[in-house]
DNA sequence: TTATCATATGAGCAGATGCTCAGATGATAA
DNA sequence: TTATCATCTGAGCATCTGCTCATATGATAA
């Protein structure tokens, strides 16, 4: 058995598995997780670093919240987003190593 | 410096990053990727397997090869599929990891 | 209360995407 | 040569996606 041999995945991982690269497949989303690799921000700020407006940075937020990448906290106005989890990161590392070759 | 301070990336990386998650975005090619995860096959064998049309598999797979995800090589009239590197499976198996939580 | 700030949300639209269909290409065999 | 097999390719189309715009919501301040 070599390391590389997969697990047996079903028809609804493999769409899983879809769904979730789906979430990394558009430049405003990995600009908005690659943003907050080391840091929350807050929605005003994701949104001007990135260089796209307001209303679609909350709507690619919701999405990235819905997916479980994303985790966020209210700050009385403010509402400041995190990534969920290091899984993010790795995912984010190991493409960039792919591309670097 | 913690283990999980990303390098800078610019503009063109991080939209390089998104197309590269693009490829793996839609479960034909999800499908496709993982049915050549331990051997290569021929483009007829991954239709039948993958359940989609001959020409619908040709599309994808001229797809995955720009991106340089997948290598061909024919024998007679057969061209077979196989992964161009083992980064592939490496991204593939973090997707999982991250799913199986 | 009303005004303002920060964010969220729904509708609509333009562009991207994945399929089908028909036909082209390329290799082998008769 | 022609016939057949395996694969590729371009066009067309239906669906999906990411944005904008206008408006709604929610919290704070006056």
């Amino acid at each position: 058995m070599t390391p590389h041999v997969p697990h047996i995945l079903d028809e609804e991982q493999l769409f899983n598995m879809a769904e979730l690269f789906k979430a990394f497949a558009d430049s405003t989303r990995i600009k908005i997780l690659y943003l907050l690799f080391t840091e929350e921000h807050c929605v005003g700020d994701i949104a001007s670093d990135v260089g796209v407006s307001q209303s679609a940075i909350s709507h690619q937020l919701k999405l990235l919240k819905q997916m479980k990448l994303v985790k966020s906290r209210r700050e009385g106005k403010t509402i400041y987003y995190g990534l969920a989890d290091d899984h993010v990161k790795t995912i984010i590392n190991m493409a960039k190593e792919h591309l670097e070759e």
